[in-house]
DNA sequence: ACTTAATATGCAACTATGTTGCGTTTGCAA
DNA sequence: TTGCAAACGCAACATAGTTGCATATTAAGT
């Protein structure tokens, strides 16, 4: 049903249909979650020239209007990926191979443990970051 | 029982009694996990002279110990805390005053979703980083 | 099509965290 | 006390990310 195109996306978004915006989801979209010196070197592959700067700005303004998530495995640098909006999920890291897999997991499991956080503490809890690390199945 | 003092400690783990060890061990003993700057800063304000390099080198003495952890919340740097060799926990980070808690969770619901991704899937797990991100109670 | 305002872009300079090489100093054990 | 490994300071470097400012592009409105 809902399959826009990037063009759609970033009308459906409002936002301004520039150069940068369209490139970037167009990598974003057949990757997994990239850096942005990995977009600044993809960009080059297919001969587009489009600077860092723009680059982090474009990817704050897709963020902000959630088409692009920001994930940080703790490697120094932050990293992108496509996001429709109701997509909340993790990651694996393979710690191997590198590779990072989208995982979806028993969000009631999750919700019980910060109910039993909120219920012993005074936190209201907002948000969670939940990454697994180990060894995937072409690694093991 | 097993209350160690610093200089102790630092033996127990067969390791040189430095300066730098001795000095950044008993500021991380008395603060929520920080940071490199923070600990700088910390120094200077005890009038005590230590190199960055040397904080570097000395905090990745200590955490191969396991006498020091690290923690990273995505705020673009790396935190650190002291740590006993068994007390693995997690953090909340109070969106509002920003005050970073320690959190000790039930780690057989953690385990269950664990059991549950690997079976899905075929990784094996071993490791993760939960955080909690909200408000805490003195910013309810 | 022509104008205009908002947004996007490039570039250079800058900030910040973290690392490396190397020469010197210090802790500790023989 | 002497010798070696570990610790240290310093400068230079690496990398991620930001800011200011001038110029270019986009999307409307006329
Ligand atoms: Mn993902
Ligand atoms: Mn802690
Ligand atoms: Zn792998
Ligand atoms: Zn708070």
């Amino acid at each position: 049903m809902n399959k826009l195109s990037i063009e759609e996306k970033i009308a459906a978004a409002g936002l301004k249909l520039s150069q940068g915006k369209k490139e970037i989801l167009e990598i974003l979209e057949k990757n997994a979650p990239i850096s942005v010196p990995e977009i600044l070197s993809s960009l080059k592959t297919k001969k587009i020239s489009l600077n860092k700067t723009s680059i982090y700005r474009a990817l704050s303004t897709l963020i902000k209007k959630k088409l692009v998530s920001e994930i940080d495995l703790g490697e120094g640098k932050k990293r992108y990926e496509a996001s429709s909006k109701e997509d909340h999920h993790h990651h694996f890291l393979c710690n191997t191979c590198q590779h990072i897999y989208h995982i979806r997991l028993d969000e009631m499991l999750v919700s019980k443990i910060e109910k039993n956080i909120e219920s012993k503490n005074k936190f209201s809890i907002e948000n969670h970051k939940i990454e697994f690390y180990g060894k995937c199945g072409d690694c093991g």
